[in-house]
DNA sequence: TTATATTAGTTGCATAACTAACTATATGTC
DNA sequence: GACATATAGTTAGTTATGCAACTAATATAA
């Protein structure tokens, strides 16, 4: 047995029981607490369009490694409370390209603020440098389990 | 803004929607490819009952960081599956014990190879020393928001 | 140009998450 | 002993997840 070798369940209850949900949900809370009515996964994918408008929603599932299905629902709901807007693409019908409407560009600001806020929380005393490890090691564990699906 | 301030939605992303789920995802397939049909989720709580039999729901709630309803739920589910029975306790009967069935004692071994295997794949090229600093960080986030709760 | 395969998105089904409101049992206080 | 409070668990309601089967549009090949 390898050296680096977790107890079997550790890596899955500390990494995804605990700390993950611990600020996904402190910042739902903050989110709650504010008037702001937007569930963390909606603000994942509202967060993309607010760095670039008009994206795809399988280009919208891949950047929050969501499956299709999973994205579809998501901007269902977006719709329903009209933050987002399906639009057809022009070049090729079967895309729908999604955009922000003027319900939801003055949001950013907000909510740039409270995950701030939610991260100067949860990092509290915790270095760059360990940051740095912790973003590089996840990266790595995405690309070992990932690479070897497309062999 | 303090020096080790992840800019926003980056944590959330890089942590809840990647290294994760790619994790659990792999597990929850390499169960199913090995004929287990049981979720990761309840894998989560025969883990612990594999250490340890006859947790109260709460107990179990809290060892794998879940609200008491999502434990009712998933303790119903094992149920179904007759992988685990509920036994109200003699010394105060609103507390639920949960054993173990026949039918899920043996399972521990096939989900020990197969996620110590996952674990191995996840994991390749990663020293402990990096892990022991990821498991180390996730601590204190979690402590980080956690604490803060209870003043 | 017609048949075949691929791609983007949707829908059905099952499991799971959280909050809030509820039931039933226990405990503490007067 | 009676009343208020706390605790363990359940239920209802909403959102989200993944897989598999489907539709519609586009691209490829014969």
């Amino acid at each position: 047995m390898s050296n680096n070798q977790f107890k079997r369940g550790e890596l899955y209850s500390v990494v995804n029981g605990m700390a993950t949900t611990a600020v996904a949900r402190r910042l739902q809370k903050n989110f709650r607490n504010a008037g702001l009515d937007i569930t963390i996964e909606q603000w994942s994918v509202l967060y993309h369009l607010w760095k670039e408008d008009g994206l795809s929603q399988l280009e919208l599932g891949n950047r929050t490694f969501r499956d299709k299905a999973s994205t579809t629902r998501l901007i269902d709901n977006l719709e329903k409370q009209e933050l987002v807007l399906r639009v057809a693409s022009k070049e090729d019908r079967r895309i729908n390209l999604v955009y922000l409407t003027d319900i939801a560009k003055p949001l950013q600001q907000i909510t740039y603020e409270l995950a701030n806020q939610t991260m100067n929380e949860a990092l509290l005393n915790i270095s760059k440098e360990e940051i740095d490890i912790v973003k590089n090691v996840f990266q790595r564990v995405y690309d070992n389990l990932t690479n070897k699906d497309l062999l």
